[in-house]
Order: structure tokens, then sequence, then C-alpha cells
DNA sequence: ATATTTCTGTTCCAATCGGTGCAGAAAGCG
DNA sequence: CGCTTTCTGCACCGATTGGAACAGAAATAT
């Protein structure tokens, strides 16, 4: 560690310019974002963007990773709660302050990054598919447990409300990229809340 | 009417081109399809495109157009319903119903067709969000004369029930995108309004 | 039959797409 | 110092983008 490569070191902070990429995946989608988009908002050439992240497919990959372990933190924060009705209220509040989170782009990376595509981008919508699948099934072992902790009835489905959580959170984040306001969400997310779990 | 214009005929069904591009935008949204894509499916070469439709922008607005009176026009049915309760029960029913479509794309063109978009695809992503604007509207419109009417109890918000039928709608959209079946997302529904109004 | 109108297929357009080749610049190593 | 390694800027690539020009074909109107 702390190693210093040999070579000539780069002129960029790799960081900062990934933050840029996924600032502007965020806002306008794998596909209505160019490399020129893309380079000339990180602030280099396009033979560094090379160089340092491989291409557009990859450097979109490690953006959303980013995202993951930036703005939708809260999705891992939320399941370390105590009982499953705080798990749920953490991950929709969560999910509500991300989409409408101000000087970001509103909604969600996960969904508008790439929700459908054409050809040329048919990998990554699966690739951000695959995301959304791995947050529910996060979601579905915690429901899972609560059950067995007898914290959630022995009736409980923890695959259903998995899906219930992530589909509200999905429709928060539409809501949000159509210009929902974080209020108007937050009282969306108490309103399904308010009965818990939906028997 | 009846009237048989000047001029060499058309020598395809508008009607039929127009449900081709509509499920091409569908499949792939706005930015996804190109103009040979479409007009590939259509049958049509590009300048007979031009002179029937416009361009792809009003291409598209037309497709939108035939959608809501195809696939979505669930929404307006579900408004005739004769409770509040029953409306929103006929809405989720229907979005899930038209979002898993056998023969058709999953998820729903109003959502995927252009979420987020680049230069080229601002008109048509403001379009499109200003379209399922109008459906809120008129689930609150609808819900607003339940209160009026005594169907729903007076201290219900109309504009956030919209919002909240919206929201799952939405998300039923991002999850059937994602591959969820009809029977999960019927569930997820019925989930959602197992209490009604969620006070 | 001729004129007019509209549609169709082919050809082409400038611009942009994601991606590369290449020469030089900047670092560590001997 | 030279040598190697890596990064940078520039020019450039073929392919594709949405769109338009144009001549001919097919219909009605006179």
């Amino acid at each position: 560690m702390g190693r210093v490569p040999v070579g000539r070191p780069r002129g960029f902070d790799a960081d900062e310019a990934l933050e840029r990429a996924m600032l502007l995946f965020w806002e306008h989608g794998y596909e209505g974002v160019s490399l020129t988009d893309l380079t000339s908002a990180m602030g280099i050439a396009k033979t560094s963007m090379y160089a340092a992240f491989g291409n557009k497919e990859e450097l979109f990959r490690k953006a959303l990773e980013r995202y993951a372990e930036g703005p939708a933190a809260y999705a891992a924060r939320a399941l370390e709660e105590p009982t499953a009705l705080e798990v749920a209220t953490a991950f929709l509040a969560g999910s509500v302050r991300a989409s409408t989170r101000p000087g970001c782009p509103a909604g969600c990376l996960g969904v508008q990054g790439s929700l459908v595509a054409g050809d040329a981008g048919r990998t990554t919508r699966d690739a951000l598919s695959a995301w959304r699948d791995e947050g529910r099934a996060h979601l579905r072992d915690r429901f899972q447990r609560a059950v067995d902790e007898g914290d959630l009835p022995a009736g409980a489905d923890p695959a259903l409300l998995a899906r219930y959580i992530m589909t509200l959170a999905n429709g928060i984040a539409v809501q949000a990229a159509g210009g929902a306001g974080r209020d108007e969400l937050q009282q969306v997310a108490d309103a399904a809340l308010r009965s818990w779990p939906p028997t």
C-alpha cells in the first residue's frame, strides 16, 4: 500500500472524475450521455478515460458501484435496523431522500440509468436490473430473519414484503424523476407503511 | 367523411405502422430505437415515415396517444368505477396487466419510453412526464369527488392518495420491466390496498 | 390526354457515435 | 544520463445518427 507506481502519474483525480461521470449517468441515463459529454465533464480526454476506466460500459459499472456506496448507501444501512418495520421505514425514507437530494439529479440511478435500452445498452440494462434484484433479495432475507425471530407474524411472506417495498421505492424514484418533491414523497412513504405488515 | 383524397394513396396501413412503432418505443425507449429500426419494423422507407408522421418526436407522440387509447385505456376505465376503492383497485390491476401483457413489451411506455434523456430526447421526456402528471390529476379529481360524495372520509387527502396510487403503478412498471411476473405484481397491488384509504 | 397532387425508393448529407493510433510528455529505475 | 513505463492530447477511424433532396410512380381533376 502507498506504492508509488512507475510511469507517468495521471494528471487528474480518478475519484472525482468518476463522481462527475456518475452524476451525468444519473441525470441522463446510460444512452442519454455520450463519451464527449462524459469526458468533457470529467475534465479529461477520451484516451485518459479509456486508460483509467476501460470503456463506456465499465465506466457506468464503476459509477454504479460508487452510487451504491454513496447516495444509495441508505439501503445497506436500513437492513441493520432492529425491526422489520424500522427496516422498511428507513429504506423508503432513504429512497425518498436519495431521489430528491438537492444538488443531485432527481430520481435513482439504479432505475433511470438504464430501464430499457437499444442493442448497445443491453448489457448495462441487465446489470442494472440485476442490481435491483440484489437489493430486493437483501430485503427479502432481512424480512425472513424477522419472521424467524418472531418480529413479523409467522404467516408473513418475506418475498412479497420485499417486492412491496421495492415497488414503492421504484415508484418513488419515477415520481422524483418527474419532479415530485421530497415532502410529498415522504408522505407517500408514510402512508404506505401506516399499516404494516400489509397482511 | 369517406373522402377520397387526391394524389397517390399511401401504400401502407398507417395504423398498423404506428402500432409497430409503439411497440418498439415501448420495448427500447425513445433513445433506444433508431429511425432505421422503426421504419424497418414499420415496413416503410424513411421518407414515407416523415410524410405520414412528421419526425421521430411526433411519431413518438402519436405512438403515446395510441398507447393511451390501447394498452393504457384501463386508466380511464378505472376512473368510472363507483367507489374510490374500486377505482384504486381497478387502476392498479390494470397497471399490472398492461405491464405484463404476453406478446407485448414488459413495463409501461409512459415510464420507460423516456424517463431520462440526453439533449435530443428532452422534449419527449417532458411530454411523458406531463402525461403521467395528467393521469395523476385525473386520479386526484376522482378521489376529490369521492370525498365530496362521502365515499372517502372528509379528512382524506385526494392529492396524496392519487400520488400514492401513481407511485405504486410506476413501481409496478419498473418491476415488470425488470422481469417481475403478473401474479407477483398483483399480490403487491393487493397488499397495497388491503388497508384503504391509508389514513 | 394532360396537369396536379401526393406518395415511394434511392441517394446523400453533415453531425455524432464509441473507440484507436500515435507521438510526445512525465515519472521511477539503473 | 538513458531506459522503461505510463499517461496525455490530437488526429482520425468506420459506423450510425436523424433528416432532406430528388426523380419517378400512382392516384384524381380537368
